[in-house]
DNA sequence: TTATTACTTTAGACGGGTCTAAACCGGGGT
DNA sequence: ACCCCGGTTTAGACCCGTCTAAAGTAATAA
C-alpha cells in the first residue's frame, strides 16, 4: 500500500497546490514537511513511478487525480478527528491539531464512518476548513481571502483559520476570534498591523504574520446593527 | 524514542511471559508477531542494547522493569482504546482489537487521559483484560485459569476471553459467553469438547480450542446449591 | 556415546526513507 | 552575451527492520 510518508507527501503536495497552485517545487514540500530538498527530489521519483504526480524537471510536481483522491482521504481523517477531538473529548481549538496528525494515518475505513456518524456528518473542521465528503469529491475552490488583504471599513466573517501554528491560535481564541467572528477592519497601519473590531465591539490589533493566517468572506448580512451570530462551528475552547 | 515495532516486541514479550513465564524464546515471538526468527533474534539485540530486555544465548529474553514499563504503557492504550471504541463509539466486542493495535502507538499522553477520563478510568477492556494504572504499576497476577482445564461440575464465572481471534469472539458472543458470564460444566468430552451451561439455562458446546481462550474463574456466589470453596490454584502454565 | 532433530544465531542482502556533498540547471543582472 | 546564484537533482552513504540461507547449539533418542 501507501507509507504513512507518502501520504504526507501527498497532503502537502495538496495543501501547497491549493494555497499557490501547481507546480509545487520541491523547496516548497521541504518546507513544509521539513525535510531536505535533496529527500523531496527522492520521493516525488517514487510517487511519480507510482501515478501519484506528474512532475517537470526543475519546475515542480503536480497531484494526478489519483494523488489528489489520496490527499483527500487523508485529509478528511485528520479534519474529522479535529471535529471529534474537539467535540467529544474536550479538546480546545490549538490542541487538536498535532493529535489528528498522529492519528490520520492509522484509523480504518470503520473508524472513520463511526466518527462520522457520531458528529452527524461535520462539514468543517474547528478551525473552520472543509471536511471532504466520504466519497472524496475535490473541494471546491473557497472564496476567503487573508485578513491581510482586506481594507478598513470592510466587514468580513472569519471563514476559517490556519492550523498551523498553536500559539497564533491560542492567540486568536483569547482574542475571540474563531471561525464564524464577524469583524469589521478598523485600521491597518503601514507595516501590515490590522486593527478589527469584534461583533462583541472590541477592538484587536494583529500582526501581519497573524492577519495573513485568518480566512475571512465578505459578510453577507452586513447591516450593521445585526449581526447574526449563530454559526455553530464549533470552536472556542471548552463549551459542548 | 522507541519505534512501533520496539513496542510490539515489547507488548509480545510481555504477553507470553505472563502466560508462560520467562525467558520468552525466540519462536515464541516469531509466532506472536509473524516475523522469522532470524528476524526477532536481531530484534532481540537491539532491545538488549537499550536495556529494555536481558538475554541468554539460545535460552529466551526478559523484560527488564524499564521494558516491562513500555509494555504496560502500551497495554494501557491498547485496553483503554477498546473500552472507549466498544463503549463510545458502539463497536462490537470483537471488532475493537484490530483498531486498537493500530492506534495504540500514535496516541498521546493528553489523549490516554482524555479517554480514561471519558469512561471514568475503567479497570478491564472489554474482552475482560485489566488495564494498567496511569503510573503503569505491574499487574498482579490473575487467578482465572482456561475453561479447558475445568471439570465436570465446576460453577465458574468468565473472567476473560483471549481476543486474538475475531471468529471466536463472535462465536462467543453468539452463544451469550462474554465476561461475567456465569457458567456450569455439564460434561467433558475426551476429545476435549467442553460443554456448559450459561445461567440462562442454554447448553453450548466448545471445541477445546475455544475453551483454552476463555479463562474463568471459581463463581463466587453459586447461588444454586452445593459446589463450593473449589478454588483450584493452579498456576495457569496452560498451553495446547 | 553419538546421531538426530528442533531451535537459534550469524552472515549477507535488500528496500524504504533519510542525509550530506557535489554537480547541475536556468533566470536575472551587468 | 555572460556569469552568478538560488533552487534542483544526482551520487553515495547510512540506519532500520526485514528476509533467506547457512552454520551453530542443545536436548534427546538410539
Amino acid at each position: 500500500m501507501l507509507s504513512d510518508v507518502m501520504e504526507d507527501y501527498l497532503k502537502a503536495i495538496y495543501q501547497i497546490q491549493a494555497r499557490s497552485g501547481p507546480p509545487v517545487s520541491t523547496s516548497a514540500i521541504a518546507t513544509a514537511l521539513d525535510k531536505t530538498p535533496a529527500t523531496v527530489t527522492s520521493m516525488l521519483g517514487t510517487l511519480e513511478e507510482r501515478g501519484l504526480i506528474t512532475r517537470e524537471k526543475y519546475k515542480g510536481a503536480e497531484l494526478t487525480r489519483e494523488g489528489e483522491t489520496v490527499a483527500l482521504e487523508v485529509l478528511r481523517h485528520h479534519r474529522l478527528l479535529e471535529a471529534y477531538l474537539a467535540e467529544q473529548l474536550d479538546y480546545s481549538w490549538s490542541e487538536v491539531h498535532e493529535e489528528a496528525d498522529a492519528l490520520e494515518h492509522h484509523i480504518s475505513e470503520e473508524f472513520e464512518r463511526r466518527v462520522a456518524a457520531a458528529l452527524d456528518d461535520p462539514v468543517v473542521d474547528p478551525h473552520g476548513d472543509p471536511i471532504p465528503s466520504a466519497d472524496l469529491t475535490p473541494l471546491e475552490e473557497d472564496e476567503a481571502t487573508p485578513l491581510s488583504t482586506r481594507e478598513v471599513g470592510d466587514r468580513v466573517v472569519v471563514s476559517r483559520v490556519s492550523d498551523r501554528d498553536r500559539e497564533e491560535l491560542e492567540y486568536l481564541a483569547d482574542a475571540g476570534i474563531t471561525p464564524g467572528t464577524a469583524l469589521e477592519i478598523v485600521d491597518v497601519a503601514p507595516f501590515g498591523m490590522i486593527t478589527v473590531r469584534t461583533d462583541e465591539g472590541v477592538e484587536q490589533s494583529l500582526p501581519e504574520s497573524i492577519a495573513e493566517a485568518i480566512y475571512v468572506a465578505a459578510d453577507a448580512d452586513a447591516t450593521d446593527s445585526e449581526q447574526r451570530g449563530d454559526t455553530d462551528q464549533r470552536g472556542g475552547v471548552g463549551n459542548a
